[in-house]
DNA sequence: AAAAAACCCCAGTTCAGAACCGGAGTATAC
DNA sequence: GTATACTCCGGTTCTGAACTGGGGTTTTTT
């Protein structure tokens, strides 16, 4: 039950994304790494991945970089996970010999406690995290005063 | 998101138990790990842990083994892992520097969705679950007849 | 045209932790 | 007092996550 460390990293780079999403330019990945203490040559794979799963777009050559396929209210976390964590692929043989009644009633439940985590995340947008950042670094400030 | 092997061959594991905890009798390691197919040496080091954790009770010596401390329906699901995968342990350190705020945000949503997940977890007792196998073995037969 | 700046692809390597095994010790029943 | 179980503690194996490296291709800039 703990978040990898891929979907963390994955999810803190969008959310720099997200958050220079308004001028258009494309970021580099040495630079959201830069930022997120992102070791860079992985970023680069998670990227990869997320812009095959639809989630970001890539401009190569000089000046190019990585972009939002969308805007940050249309992307939830739930589908960064799931992009990231291979599609769980619903190995679908209902082996009753092999998997006795007892497994599938324990893989049910757990699917269920599963898709009440992901009906959270699928609440949530990236612009909603910016905004819950937003909103306690304001917080942070009038403390400091 | 997966569920560990381990937690699994302890639900596995305590479900026959509770199959058989009408009749009073204490249940053998090598019993259950031949019934669920589980290694037994490996089994062991589970009730270990779950003994230690008020979920079982041992009877060493001959004719010993293992009882749940409890009835099946005072056991719930969320218990077990919680047990198993250790106490999850808040470690609150809230290093506003080295952790970001971006950190944070995350985490606390992960937060939000595992805790809807425990909720699931929190309502289905060994018993729900051997009522939900039972009741789908019924139905099986049905379907053969 | 050439150089530079980026992404792209694919193949490693490292490392921690999960899963599993073994042996010597201890309690209990008969 | 012997057989049968649990108990404790240490080791081993193996998998998958995290990370690294090198040689490509595309695009911009000069």
């Amino acid at each position: 039950m703990e978040l990898s460390c891929k979907s963390e990293y994955a999810i803190l780079a969008l959310l720099e994304m997200a958050t220079h999403y308004e001028n258009g330019e494309p970021m580099q990945i040495r630079q959201i790494a830069t930022q997120q203490k992102i070791p860079d040559r992985y970023l680069e794979q998670l990227l990869a991945t997320m812009r095959r799963g639809g989630i970001v777009k890539s401009q190569r050559g000089s000046k190019g970089g990585y972009l939002l396929a969308r805007e940050p209210r249309k992307i939830s976390i739930f589908e960064i996970l799931e992009c990231l964590e291979g599609l769980d692929v619903q190995t679908g043989e209902q082996n009753t010999n092999l998997t006795s009644l007892d497994n599938s009633v324990v893989s049910e439940i757990w699917q269920e406690a599963r898709q009440a985590a992901n009906s959270v995340l699928q609440n949530y947008s990236l612009q909603d995290l910016c905004e819950k950042r937003d909103s306690r670094r304001q917080l942070d400030i009038m403390y400091y005063i």
